[in-house]
DNA sequence: TATATAGTTGAACACTTGCTCAACTATTGG
DNA sequence: CCAATAGTTGAGCAAGTGTTCAACTATATA
């Protein structure tokens, strides 16, 4: 009643010891590759811009940036504009600002927020463009 | 023993109904509210944006498009440069082909893999700058 | 001084997500 | 035709994430 024989004659992955599901040689020409091996950033820097696209990669923050590139505006404002509760708010702007992409100041008992850098404007331009364009091939 | 009356005479957040948590009114300058109300992208178009950073935001996916963006390659390839299995480079690449970052073309049994488009690569550029201009600046 | 306003923060929870594993397709080679 | 190679895909699971809730600080006002 075993499947055993069966398992023999199924596909052919147990050669050594089960599934290895890793390459062991390159299959493009290696001068290629190691060439782009040799490019490739090193992982404390990919892994900074892994943060900063993906700080812009939620819906909330992205349209909190969003706001901010048309002006300054305080926590409230961005609530009732987003319509997120103040404290989701907070919480992602704490978030942004640890990630320098939106700075504060605080005026009375308002804090208010703008962006820190101009290329996270710049970013979020190239952003519109791309989904922009791609609405208007198809 | 009931906290009734120490409820009571703690902070003061139970006027209504408990805990609001969002603004009923816009505390800056009404038009400029209303001018960043109206400049704001639509719901759909922030939410490719969205789904565009969010992608380019994992590690994985980050670095498969920084590889691409020197050379065409093949999942194998892709899988032993970055040391990630086959079907995680895979999976991932999927994802990314969805999105239209990546397309692909079959040669005999290997899948090559490149940018689709020109923004992709600016954004990365982009990013790259910005984390390269704070490692600067500090 | 007491109270309301504006915002921050930690904990908890539901939801999402990236990986692994196993099974599968498709193309190539013996 | 059979087996190996290259890659894809669905299920499942552990880890991560975004929101809510409640409690808190700090500033302004009566």
């Amino acid at each position: 009643m075993m499947a055993d024989t069966d398992s023999f004659t199924t596909t052919g992955l147990l050669r050594e010891s089960g599934a290895r599901d890793v390459c062991e040689d390159f299959l493009t020409d290696e001068a290629t590759v190691e060439k782009v091996a040799a490019a490739m950033p090193g992982d404390a820097t990919s892994q900074r811009m892994a943060e900063l696209f993906g700080a812009m990669g939620d819906p909330t923050r992205l349209r909190l940036l969003l706001a901010l590139s048309r002006a300054e505006l305080c926590v409230c404002d961005l609530s009732e504009l987003l319509g997120v509760s103040v404290s989701a708010v907070s919480h992602q702007l704490r978030l942004l600002r640890a990630l320098r992409l939106v700075k504060f100041r605080r005026q009375g008992r308002q804090s208010f927020y703008s962006l820190d850098d101009f290329h996270v404007e710049h970013l979020i331009r190239m952003g519109l463009d791309h989904v922009h364009d791609q609405d208007g091939i198809r």
